[in-house]
This record gives C-alpha cells, structure tokens and sequence, in this order.
DNA sequence: CAACTACATTACCACATAGCAATTTATAGT
DNA sequence: ACTATAAATTGCTATGTGGTAATGTAGTTG
C-alpha cells in the first residue's frame, strides 16, 4: 500500500476522521450495525438516543464514508461501508489493555 | 490477543482516546515526535505553537499513555510511548485513499 | 386528498475545549 | 540571593458540537 506522507493537511482529514469516532454514541451506532443493515429507528430502538440525533450522527457517518445508505420506501437502510472501523477499535483496545497493565503494575510494584 | 467486547463503558474509554487523536494539532505533535525525542521548546519551534498550547496538547497526550515524559534539569524531554498510533494514521490513511478513490470514480462517472 | 409514518433538517441551548496571555513553579547559572 | 530559562498552570474568550424539540419532506395508505 502507498503510504501518505503526514502533511500537516492530511493530519486535518485525518483528524476529522477520527473525530467521527471520538463520539461513544457514534461508535454505539457502528456496534449496532455490525449485526447488519438496519433502519433508523432500529437504531434508535436499540440505542436509546432521539431520532434527531442518530439522523444527525447517521448523516455525519455517511459523509465521511464510514456508513453506506439504501432507500426504500420510507424506509432508510444504512449498513458498515467496511469493517476496518473495528480494526480501529481493536488497536485502540491494544492500547487500552497495555495501558490497563502497566497502572496495575504501578499499583502493585 | 483477548479481544475486548465493546460494551458502552469500553466505547467511552475509546472515544476519549480517539479524540485525542481528533486534533490536527496533537497529531502534528506526535508527528513531529516520530524523528525522536524533543523539548517543548523544540516542539513549540517546530509547529509554531504556542508554548502553553503545546504543553496542554502534551499533558493529555501523556495521561492518555500516548507520549512519555523524561526530566532532566530545566528540560522535559518527550518521546511516542510506541509506534502504534502511526498504525491507527496508517489505517486511517488507507480509508482516506480509498475514499478518493471512488470520489474520483464518480466523477469520471 | 387527508392522515400517517420514517426520516431529514432547522433552531436553539448547554457544554466542552482550543488557543492565547499572564502567571507560577522549578531549576540552573552567576 | 538574583537573574534567567523551561515548562506547567490558570483565567479567559471564541468556537464547535452534542442533544432535543419543532418543523419540513417524501413516501405510503385509505
């Protein structure tokens, strides 16, 4: 894969793009979709937030392409345009965990 | 690696460190830490930050476990805690091309 | 056409935070 | 002790945005 130097303008696209994952409500979204392709209100059944604002995050998703829309009907269908997103998460989990260790090793040392 | 199940707790700790990385600015900072160890000083002359922006950036890069902090005399020296950022830019880079890619394609239609 | 439904959009408020200027703290050199 | 320097901290302002309620829009049904 070519790589991409870090310029401080791509460090800006990529930072919006984390930002779109900085949100835990927006990551709860994407966790619901990994079971498959659901409806807005799906997700609002299963999140608990207002429709308003999963629209606003779905919205906000889409346009940066970390979610694929499907009209029928009255109905939209938004679906995971990929999985890397989860890899995202398992290297922050990575993370975490090493993080986790090592205060516990403080703690205990 | 046991693979953490993204419970909403689990998503807020990622959230936070996800947003860490949201910002263009900290993300150039812990670019410029790629070539090595550097003062604030060093880091402040390299952006063209300000010193207390750079210090603030620092402080929650280090309670995040993303940067280490070595004192010595007058100096804090700060340095990436492990390269595994680079693999979230990496990953995020790679979204961003695949991105274009079919930006391009749409318009080439 | 009227009523209903699913979703998007708008307007607004409350809150977080990036940035800067000023100050404080810690250390070194004289 | 005095001065100078590096870094951290504080106070402040401006801006961005998450959440919600209200409204708008498109599609469906009777």
């Amino acid at each position: 894969m070519a790589k991409l130097t870090l310029t401080p303008e791509i460090l800006v696209l990529i930072g919006e793009r984390f930002k779109a994952l900085a949100q835990p409500a927006r990551l709860q979204i994407l966790s619901c979709l990994r079971a498959g392709e659901m409806t807005v209100t799906e997700i609002v059944d299963e999140t608990g937030f207002g429709q308003a604002n999963v629209s606003k995050h779905l919205q906000l998703l889409h346009d940066l392409g970390f979610v694929r829309r499907r009209k029928d009907g009255l109905f939209a269908y938004y679906n995971l345009a990929d999985k890397g997103v989860f890899r995202l998460c398992d290297v922050m989990c990575g993370r975490l965990e090493a993080e986790m260790k090592s205060r516990s090793r403080l703690l205990a040392g």
